[in-house]
RNA sequence: GCCGCGAUCGUCUAGGGGACUAGGACCCCGGAUUCUCAGUCCGGAAACCGGGGUUCGAAUCCCCGUAGCGGUACCA
């Protein structure tokens, strides 16, 4: 990619606002293509369409590039602000006859294959009907190429595309029209976009010829999908990036996974900080077909992640997520949990108890408190209440001996002892669980389990 | 229907004529971690869509087929 390329970016505003992963990664591979050739990013938010790009819409799109850490140079352009240029250059088509006005239906279009065959494309008849749709004319003759910098060049037969319709009747003109002269005016050299475009181009190449303009370099990203091979959709769970955030995933692990889907080094490296990215990434490199979107691996990535933060930026990470302070008592929580947690969110699950009582969780208490439960409960909270420093290691060093004394495996004594204080079985190490809870909460939630079993 | 795109473990991928007994990661399964596991470590199972070519030799190049996906709007 070339030194100071502006890379287009757009995005039609979705109805709810969101900005769905397959954008969100279009938006990543733009964003990589242009630190990595030291290129401006050209963010365009379509808005043609008024009833989808509410003010609303458009902002929550741009939070959530926020969030992804993408920052862009210039944008968002409205297609209001450009409305005059794009009159201009359909009045030039139509000066020079490239393109003309004609009043066919999709019907009359669909009669007109009827009788010319199926696989001719459209051509009609101009009128002198200046409220009629303008059509570009397509030659009948060759082919137009399109020079694609992940696939090479990819043919299409002119005569197998309608002369297809660039402005309406009002006179506003279509998508495939706008783009290709916003490319050229605005000067973008790299347009990397989602293969759903592919067939798109060749109009849109038409109608730069027509103008007399160099088309740009193109690449086209292979689609993303759902588990099920669709098209990736709400029905698939977490298809936003604003539903990332919420589900507590670190936007480094996000970038790092959606690098990944339909990318990949050639020497196997599979975590990568997103500077590491940046120099890696090559949109040439970018594979073929189209990837299935897997949350378990974007979980484990983002375990990772979160492994490797410090203590500082781990509570800061955690309490931005949870709406809590990062004070003293949730950086020591987030000590004991950074070891285990894969999400923002998996971290409340693990240090809850230690804000909250514990859960109730019938079928964690009815699989450990069982016979053995009461004596080892009781011998804990003896071996506790003596304590006079509460740290992990006196607890350790109170508890370790319990198993051999009462003849009981060790997790026969902790398992009850870890249901009693967070009503789970699953929680942080129970030495550090217990110290963090302190000594008269531990005790108290330890009777508290004494009581019922008894009841 | 027409035009186009791609096809390697369940998933993401590496692979560019011999280094392929096809590598890595997620998931899954088994073991370990004299406390849990949703954490960590170790081990295992698991794929070249089918058929023809080209070649001494094909996952890799060519053709056909197949199922899949995308486009085909006075949508973006």
């Amino acid at each position: 990619m070339s030194e100071d390329s502006p890379i287009r970016l757009r995005f039609a505003p979705s109805p709810t606002g969101a900005l769905h992963i397959g954008g969100a990664r279009t938006a990543l591979y733009n964003w990589l293509a242009a630190r990595h050739g030291g290129g401006e990013l050209v963010l365009r938010i379509e808005d043609t369409d008024r009833e989808r790009s509410t003010e609303k819409n458009v902002a929550q799109i741009l939070d959530a590039m926020e969030w992804l850490g993408l920052d862009w140079d210039v944008g968002p352009v409205s297609q209001a602000s450009r409305a005059g240029h794009h009159a201009e250059a359909l009045q030039r088509l139509l000066d020079s006859g490239a393109a003309y006005h004609d009043s066919a239906t999709a019907k009359d279009v669909e009669a007109w294959k009827a009788e010319h065959g199926a696989g001719r494309g459209y051509r009609g008849e101009p009128v002198e009907d200046a409220g009629a749709a303008v059509r570009l004319r397509v030659p009948d003759e060759g082919e137009t190429v399109v020079q694609d910098l992940i696939r090479g060049p990819v043919r299409f037969p002119n005569r197998s595309y309608d002369d297809f319709v660039i402005a309406r009747g009002d006179g506003s003109v279509l998508y495939n029209f706008a783009v290709a002269v916003d490319d050229a005016e605005m000067g973008i050299t790299e347009v990397v976009r989602g293969d759903d475009h592919l067939s798109n181009t060749p109009k849109q190449l038409l109608v730069l010829a027509a103008l007399g303009h160099e088309p740009p370099h193109y690449a086209h990203l292979p689609l993303l999908h759902g588990p099920d091979g669709k098209k990736l959709s709400k029905r698939h769970g977490a298809a936003s990036v604003q539903e990332l955030r919420e589900a507590g995933y670190l936007p480094a692990a996000v970038r790092n996974y959606l690098a990944l889907l339909g990318w990949g080094t050639d020497d196997d490296t599979t975590v990568m900080p997103t500077e590491e990215l940046v120099v890696r990434f090559r949109v040439e490199d970018v594979g073929r077909s189209a990837a299935i979107f897997d949350e378990k691996k974007l979980r484990w990535l983002n375990g990772r992640f979160m492994r490797e933060m410090s203590l500082e930026d781990y509570t800061a990470a955690v309490a931005r997520h949870l709406g809590r302070d990062p004070d003293e008592r949730l950086r020591a929580a987030c000590a004991i949990a950074q070891e285990k947690a894969q999400t923002l969110a998996g971290v409340w699950d693990l240090i809850r108890f230690l804000f909250e009582p514990p859960v109730e969780d019938e079928k964690a208490w009815d699989k450990v408190m069982k016979d053995g439960a009461p004596a080892a409960l009781e011998a804990a909270h003896a071996a506790l209440e003596g304590l006079s420093t509460f740290d992990p290691q006196a607890v350790e060093a109170a508890l370790s001996p319990i198993p051999d004394r009462i003849g009981a495996k060790p997790g026969k004594v902790y398992q009850p002892i870890r249901v009693a204080i967070t009503g789970t079985s699953v929680s942080p190490g129970i030495f550090e669980s217990l110290a963090a809870l302190g000594r008269e909460e531990s005790l108290s939630r330890i009777d508290a389990a004494l009581a019922r079993l008894r009841s």
